[in-house]
DNA sequence: GTCTATAATTCGATAGAC
DNA sequence: GTCTATCGAATTATAGAC
């Protein structure tokens, strides 16, 4: 046993780091009422017991989990940002993310749409905050948009492209093919070249 | 008490029914795997034991709940049909669908939408059962589109018209507001109105 | 901070009296 | 066909030893 290491703080952070990794792949693939305690902890590796010590209720690893997907998805719309400087390239790079997801989505549909649609029928406040996932979308393709100088409404511009690309998603999933969803990418290239 | 009872066949059917109507209100307001047998047999105002004279699992009921979804919206079709003998009105008769059911959609998502996306989670085959809904759906526009004599697929306008539809569910249940709603059913006119 | 044992509740489901 | 009583399994959650 070596007197340095590397790790030094393997305890708290890293184990609830672990949990909210896990959770959050099982609220994707299983949903979130469909998700217990149980499944969690047998993914994370953490015993039922100790995982009290870091989340009290579901509800706080599910705050903890939209985090950690506004976080990602930030950091993937920051790195457009600085790749690619032309609006339109942007948004064209922007809608052929769910192809690259392709699999995922024909198996468990949209990351953040099902999580927003399954979220939004439970009571409590939990709903905004998962629509802030939404928030976080519009506002980065409002900013395209504006900048494309077009006639119309950039907030309008953004929800239509959101919105048809949900309607896309939902498909590919309820019919586990993801055809349509390569012909919609299509005509939304098509229109984002006309703009 | 008279001896003449008009209702002669008060058993089985009526509380059958009873169960179903409920059980498809409370899986469109809660979700399926939120709602319980319990919430059923409640809001059915039937006793939990007598209950399982009807139903054995949660999962026939589901069976009946897609049946009747299915029959509503086949007689809304065939209506739509009998009433209305041009396709393109008829389409414009059916975008305008999710306007009138406004305030549900706010509260709830698509009724068809948000179940067959849920379902799709699971594993089993119930998935496969629920998208019968789209499929009811796809057909009839299929049809209109066919008769419209397009120079495209009348299958990819009926999957186009559909997504975009779910697409703005979404967002409008997601937001709990119609605004986006609106707009986009009068984009679909436009294009409708084009074809 | 880690882990075991277990409480408390809810759920789906059954048996059997009426 | 109706209803009560209840079972077994699963789930959230706690108390407390280490």
């Amino acid at each position: 046993m070596e007197s340095e290491v590397l790790i030094v703080d393997s305890r708290g952070a890293e184990n609830r780091q672990r949990i909210v990794d896990a959770a959050r792949d099982l609220f994707y693939e299983k949903g979130y009422i469909a998700t217990s305690f149980t499944d969690i902890a047998r993914a994370a590796d953490i015993p039922r017991g100790n995982f009290y010590y870091y989340f009290k209720t579901k509800d706080e690893i599910l705050i903890d989990v939209i985090k950690s997907r506004l976080e990602t998805l930030q950091k993937k719309l920051l790195t457009l940002d600085r790749t690619v400087s032309d609006p339109r390239e942007r948004l064209l790079r922007f809608i052929s993310i769910p192809i690259l997801e392709e699999e995922h989505i024909i198996r468990f549909g949209c990351p953040l749409g099902t999580l927003i649609t399954e979220i939004g029928k439970s009571k409590s406040s939990k709903p905004s905050r998962a629509v802030a996932l939404f928030d976080e979308f519009l506002g980065w393709l409002e900013r395209q948009f504006s900048n494309l100088d077009s006639r119309n409404d950039p907030r309008m511009l953004a929800m239509h492209l959101l919105g048809r690309l949900q309607g896309a998603t939902i498909l590919t999933h309820a019919y586990r093919d993801s055809f349509y969803l390569h012909y919609e990418v299509e005509k939304l290239r098509d229109w984002i070249l006309k703009l």
